[in-house]
DNA sequence: GAATTGATATCGCGT
DNA sequence: ACGCGATGTCAATTC
């Protein structure tokens, strides 16, 4: 299958070749040796070491070392990618416009570089977000509290988003703030936020604002007390099959029997 | 140089051994196609598809499709792999431990793989972040205002970390929020929460709050005038050879002449 | 280990 | 394009 191609302690002409083949349309992987200069938001320099660069067709451009989660240098999608030989060197240069930043890596010595043509019409299905609980909630709000009616989601005032507005069995506004997993003190003060934009509108009583998430940090539960919020314990669904279903445009193959 | 090797369309005894031989020590790339299965804090699956996997020495395990900046799936530093051959396929498993995480990925062809021993001793040289910002006030405190004096860095209080706590010419508490980049809402509940417990303590009048930001959004800057805080705009210090020289272990080399 | 916050955060969804 | 908030955020630092 011809999807993937690589050369082997290439030359610079090599080089300079196999990239004009593949970039924008493959993705390029290369093992090579560098410096990196970035500057844009920030500004930072990369002294001469061996790296793990990738170049994929929507411009995004990854700078790896050998540890670590995240790349030391990156250039996000719809960054531009220029090339030359300078000096017997590699130099990539990726451009972003907005903001304006500028990636330049100068390369010394490329060991290995493989272009791979991804055939990918998969998109991942992800559940126990966020999302998911508001849309528990609505199915049923009594997860709440007895006599809960949720109103609106994603409710929007001057100072954020109301995760879910809603009222009480007394008549009173209640506002839920969703956390999909242990809560902050940022959170409690989100919360605050739209309690406090509500408490002007329709009075001190008339509202009530509750956080909702699994659990909440020391800091978290004290600065609720004092502020008088409230906290409901509730989980993210992590649906089984018919759930992990709930967002999937193609059903095309069934769950492995062993993950089940 | 025997830093790197390769296998292409390889049977699966090819790859066991290549794995074999090369996990924990090299970095791992395959250019595979594969279906990927997550469970721990969330849960999702992938269909079938082309993409690269990469497997660091540190644990690190990285799918990327052939688009945007971050990894579809992946699992941190520290995870453990586990290999096996079943019906046909390669199986990979990377288990975390804290939280527990799984990540499977049943690899049916890999077109292309690669092992890289990365020779690499140099670390990112930064500038232009929030704590850089901290030092240039502390030693000019005029930038905020004639008579400023900063007083503590990272000053810690129940409800979060004051940035810098100082004094103005009046003798009042003065408390600084930093953002490197323009701040937003949160940015302002944040101080908004410090300044609370400053004014409990110290009484209304004593306590100032000022967001130290290149710039605010519109939601940020109408809810900061409301709160009676203040702004000050101020840019991260982005250090020429100097500065960028700041925290710099080693300066074997000099900045390329054309960066400059 | 828990808590807190920064980050070149990135990403997606609104207006 | 800008504003705003979620993320399996990650990573560093402090207690």
């Amino acid at each position: 299958m011809g999807n993937t191609f690589y050369i082997t302690n290439p030359t610079n002409e090599d080089l300079n070749n196999f990239i004009n083949l593949y970039i924008e349309r493959y993705i390029l992987i290369l093992l090579a040796r560098c410096k990196v200069f970035y500057e844009g938001r920030a500004k930072s320099q990369l002294e001469e070491g061996d790296r793990l660069i990738i170049i994929k067709p929507d411009g995004t451009f990854l700078i790896h070392k050998d540890k670590k989660r995240e790349p030391v240098n990156w250039q996000p999608p719809g960054s531009k990618i220029f090339w030359s030989i300078e000096r017997d060197c590699l130099i990539l240069n990726s451009i972003r416009r907005k903001p304006r930043e500028e990636l330049k890596v100068v390369i010394s010595r490329v060991y290995h570089a493989c272009a791979f043509k991804c055939e990918d019409y998969e998109e991942l299905n992800l559940t126990g977000s966020e999302s998911e609980m508001a849309e528990m909630i609505f199915k049923n709000p009594n997860l709440i509290e007895e006599g809960f009616i949720p109103i609106s989601r994603e409710y929007q005032i001057p100072t954020g988003i109301i995760d879910i507005l809603g009222k009480d069995k007394d008549n009173r506004w209640v506002i839920l703030e969703l956390k999909r997993r242990r809560a902050d003190l940022q959170a409690i003060s989100q919360l605050k936020r739209y309690v406090e934009y509500f408490k002007n509108k329709y009075g001190e009583y008339r509202v009530r604002g509750i956080l909702v998430a699994p659990s909440l940090t020391i800091g978290a539960e004290k600065l609720l007390k004092e502020e008088n919020l409230e906290f409901k314990k509730l989980n993210p669904p992590k649906g089984g099959k018919r759930n992990l279903n709930h967002n999937v445009k193609s059903k095309k193959t069934a769950v492995l029997d062993e993950w089940l």
